[in-house]
DNA sequence: AATATATGGGCCC
DNA sequence: TGGGCCCCCTATAT
């Protein structure tokens, strides 16, 4: 056993764009050598001697003889791949090689990403994964992660302190405490694996006064009710969308009704008792005329003073809908970059005419819809890549949190200070991947501090040989994590995270499932708050690391108990 | 148990 | 301004 290995894999396209000719060429049979070479362009040939030039003479020695060792016995191909390859038209190529293995992220030999045990090792030659900082280090050694043995610690504060600011965090700072009680964290599994959804779950929602009914979307469009208290009540409704469900909102004059935003490019009123709905916007009345034209909706926010539905497409347009009167009120506007998506809307808690849109243009943009034009923003929050999602805080109003693919997440402490550039931006582990629902940090909504927010994190960290991805309890005055919530029964990861808006609870859509947390149990939470009582200000000093690993030592504990009841 | 694949956004031409 | 291609810690059906 030396360092080389042999890996067999069906040879790609973009494999032989990267690789070259010369690999493959030494085992394809004439046919597929004459396809090959057919196929190959001048580009292919630059790639080849690049590699060359990179490799160290040592690694270039170690895969020639790799490659005569292997060659010996006869390549055979799957005929399974040699189907596929020849319907994918260019792909015909398809041969099974044997070479020394290569490093998934970026094709080179010497080393290889992925995980090791519970752990995943980056690829050298990347950027950062978490911090998207180039430079020589990895997540492992990021040191936005190391420092506190976690993934997030606060970017330095970039604005210089006005005398506003200092006046408004005296104000504030001086008289609550600062977040929330560790006691009060729903880190618990309750339920679990509750698996209605045929896909991904993309959006969650507890009823507002149905205090324990849990509202939920998926990819296909399924709207899911379900009462975790009484479990049996679970109730799907699969005709109210066709595809992703984005956005829910109840009617806050009468709570049996929600409105639901879709991919579908409708906005629909359904009756949640019968699941009986009406469409009150489809901007697809033609149907499908191919990509180009079809419109979805992503962003949508009630403007409970004046009965408006708020609502806003994937090219840039926002709606006003009318509730009672279910008719478009105006002309679409232009919010953001014309073709792009908006990704969500949020209407100001304490000025419901004060909107917040965040868009794919890499923009949060507040406005006034009282005089609404186009390129009228009250304010343009600038932001290094696609702004998944903006809220302002759920009390005053009068803080913003927005999450961006960039892997960080920003904080604006005071809406009518200078907005220029956020108070913080938060290093934090969120990325944008195909498969999963954009992650979006949210509000506690029960936290009159307007501090914590939680969000799923990405990456996954080693939990006693398991790979487990957490949600972060955030506070988002320090950027300080002040809790990460997991269970060895959710491999997967969490983009969707919702607080219950009276009860410390938590629901999470993960994959498929949904789960329901809570505070710890009542003995471990009595003793916890006789100890938070004992020592007041715990919170405002810095965590050590040992500590941070005590505690998480501990947590893992009691979610290893925790799949020893349920699983088995 | 390996593997095909769905599919959004960035970036480059 | 548009098409083509690449992508990185996915999840799941086969």
């Amino acid at each position: 056993m030396g360092p080389t290995t042999r890996a067999h894999f069906v040879y790609n396209r973009r494999r032989r764009r990267r690789r070259g000719g010369r690999h493959a060429v030494e085992e394809a049979s004439d046919e597929e050598q004459q396809q090959m070479d057919s196929s190959s362009s001048s580009s292919d040939e630059e790639g080849d001697q690049e590699e060359d030039a990179e490799a160290s003479g040592e690694d270039v020695d170690d895969e020639e003889e790799e490659e005569a060792v292997a060659a010996e016995p006869a390549p055979k191909q799957p005929p399974a791949a040699a189907a596929a390859g020849e319907k994918r038209g260019r792909r015909k190529g398809s041969i099974t090689i044997s070479l020394k293995k290569v490093c998934k992220a970026c094709k080179r030999t010497g080393h290889q990403a992925g995980f090791k045990g519970a752990v995943y090792i980056d690829c050298p030659m990347k950027p950062c994964f978490l911090c998207k900082m180039p430079g020589c280090h990895t997540t492992l050694t990021c040191p936005h992660r190391v420092t506190m043995e976690h993934g997030v610690i606060p970017a330095p504060k970039r604005n210089a302190n006005t005398s506003l600011d200092y006046v408004f965090q005296s104000q504030v700072k001086g008289k609550i405490p600062m977040v929330k009680p560790k006691f009060l964290i729903p880190n618990q599994l309750e339920h679990g694996n509750i698996k209605f959804h045929q896909r991904r779950v993309t959006c969650l929602e507890f009823h507002p006064t149905k205090n324990s009914v849990l509202l939920s979307g998926d990819k296909k469009g399924l709207l899911g009710i379900w009462d975790y208290v009484k479990l049996h009540e679970k109730i799907t409704y699969d005709s109210v969308h066709s595809c992703i469900l984005n956005s829910m909102k109840i009617d806050t004059t009468n709570d049996g009704m929600i409105y639901t935003a879709s991919s579908d490019g409708t906005i629909s009123c359904t009756d949640l008792d019968t699941g009986i709905g009406s469409p009150l916007l489809n901007l697809n009345p033609n149907g499908w005329n191919g990509p180009s034209s079809w419109h979805m909706i992503y962003g949508m926010d009630l403007n409970t003073d004046k009965g408006l539905l708020l609502v806003a497409d994937n090219f840039g347009f926002l709606y006003f809908l009318d509730r009672r009167s279910k008719t478009r009120i105006g002309h679409p506007i232009l919010i953001h970059k014309k073709g792009s998506k908006v990704t969500s809307l949020h209407c100001n808690p304490a000025r419901p005419e004060v909107l917040l849109s965040s868009g794919n243009d890499h923009y949060a943009r507040i406005w006034d819809t009282r005089k609404l034009e186009a390129n009228s923003p009250l304010a343009s929050l600038a932001h290094g890549r696609v702004v998944n999602s903006g809220y302002f805080s759920p009390r005053s109003g009068n803080k913003i949190l927005t999450t961006c693919q960039d892997n960080r997440i920003r904080v604006w402490d005071y809406i009518l200070g200078d907005l220029q550039s956020p108070s913080r931006e938060i290093v934090h582990s969120h990325d944008f991947n195909r498969h999963l629902t954009p992650f979006k940090a949210e509000w506690d909504p029960k936290d009159y501090t307007e501090t914590v927010a939680v969000i799923g994190r990405y990456i996954s960290e080693n939990y006693n040989g398991v790979a487990l991805h957490p949600i972060d309890f955030i506070d988002t005055s320090s950027g300080k994590l002040l809790a990460e919530v997991m269970d060895p029964d959710i491999i997967t990861i969490s983009p969707v995270n919702k607080l219950h808006p009276q009860d410390d609870i938590l629901a999470t859509g993960s994959s498929r499932s949904i789960f329901i947390w809570k505070p710890k149990i009542e003995d471990e939470l009595t003793e916890e708050r006789a100890k938070h009582d004992n020592s007041s200000d715990d919170d405002s000093g810095g965590d050590s690391g040992g500590k941070n690993k005590k505690a998480k030592k501990t947590r893992f504990t009691h979610a290893v108990k925790g799949k020893g009841k349920s699983k088995v």
